[in-house]
DNA sequence: CTTGGTGA
DNA sequence: TCACCAAGG
């Protein structure tokens, strides 16, 4: 899943978010996939179980966005969801994987459940998630209602979300996945759509997870690298578009060869094998170049409370009292940190109250 | 993931 | 005010 360039990122090229006021006013460019997965895999009972309506569709997904969406709203975020569009060719070999990994977690799953380890269970219910078309499209329905907007990529909703942040009609693009460093983002936000205490995997142990930034400027400075090279560092652990990466390389090694012999195109081919044949500079040429969209506007509007009401409430059973208490705060929100601040004039106008 | 109740 | 916990759909 995306581009493992974490043991590649200096502590001193990453800022710790410790209080959300650095981000108030500022528009953030959301990777809807990965936010989407995240609350799709990580709102379940401890039986693996996710929140589903009376008709039995997964509302997990819609849990997360709402209440998360509120929050970062109430923080003085300004969030625009990026959506992703039809994949490229070159990540086929990437979905595959995927799809087959799932196959087998679902395997797992009724292995596991069949034996009552709930814990187990848990973990490869998570692992079968699959986001459909169908919680995609609810999901967007859902942030029209809200008056916050969505941006449909054309291919990869991280390229589309760098695209924007390139661009400065975002100040941020915001994922877990370091892709959106490799298609040029200037800055990149983690750990945003999952923050406070968080159970450490297999272990009753928990920490505490705070939001952190990583500039591409700082970090390429910190590394002595051109953007390039970055990407041709990721290229050489592996990224979606060549999975399996090279044998025997990881970021250390990836991160020598870089330095050393200036470019991958420059490196001896005996030093780079790999189980797939690999067109290093179709994918190279991919994350300079990515297919991306100008037709979109990032407008906020006011919550249209009814609408909220009509797809949470009455079609998939949420509590009304929570929907009520939480549009209450968002509405709020909205008034103080949105509305009238988009101009950047407007606030000073606002009547005290 | 989140909210909201509980008891120290 | 805070840590903890059950439950949410």
């Amino acid at each position: 899943m995306g581009v493992n360039l974490k043991d590649l990122i200096p502590d001193d090229a990453k800022i710790v978010i410790e209080n959300m006021r650095v981000l108030k006013g500022k528009v953030i460019a959301i990777d809807a996939y990965n936010a989407l997965y995240q609350f799709l895999a990580a709102i379940r009972q401890p039986d693996g179980t996710p929140l589903m309506d009376s008709q039995g569709r997964i509302t997990s997904h819609l849990s997360g966005l709402f209440y998360r969406t509120i929050n970062l709203v109430e923080e003085g975020l300004k969030t625009v969801y990026v959506f992703d569009g039809k994949p490229p060719e070159l990540k086929a070999r990437e979905l595959e994987r995927r799809r087959a990994l799932k196959e087998e977690s679902a395997r797992k799953y009724e292995a596991a459940v069949e034996a009552g380890d709930l814990e187990a269970a848990r973990r490869y219910a998570m692992m079968a998630s699959k986001l459909t078309d169908e919680m995609v499209k609810e999901a967007k329905r859902l942030l029209d209602a809200l008056g916050v907007p969505w941006v449909q990529a054309p291919a990869e909703g991280e390229a589309q979300a760098a695209y924007l942040a390139k661009k400065g009609d975002a100040y941020a693009s915001a994922s877990q996945d370091y892709d959106s460093l490799l298609f040029g983002s200037p800055r990149l936000i983690r750990n945003l759509t999952i923050s406070g205490r968080r159970k450490l995997p297999r272990r009753e142990e928990y920490v505490e997870v705070k939001p952190e930034m990583i500039e591409l400027n700082t970090l390429l400075l910190k590394l002595s690298l051109t953007l390039e090279n970055l990407i041709d560092v990721g290229i050489l652990v592996g990224t979606d578009y060549n999975p399996e990466g090279f044998e025997g390389i990881g970021v250390k090694k990836a991160y020598q060869l870089v330095k050393t012999y200036g470019s991958i195109e420059k490196i001896p081919k005996a030093l780079l094998k790999s189980s797939f044949e690999v067109d290093v500079l179709e994918i190279k040429k991919y994350f300079l170049q990515p297919p991306v969209t100008d037709s979109y506007k990032i407008e906020w509007r006011e919550p249209d409370e009814k609408s909220v009401f009509e797809i949470l409430v009455n079609e998939h059973d949420f509590s009304e009292d929570r929907v009520r208490n939480a549009l209450e705060r968002f509405t709020k929100a909205y008034k103080e940190n949105i509305k009238g601040v988009q101009t950047g004039l407007g606030k000073w106008f606002v009547k005290p109250s």
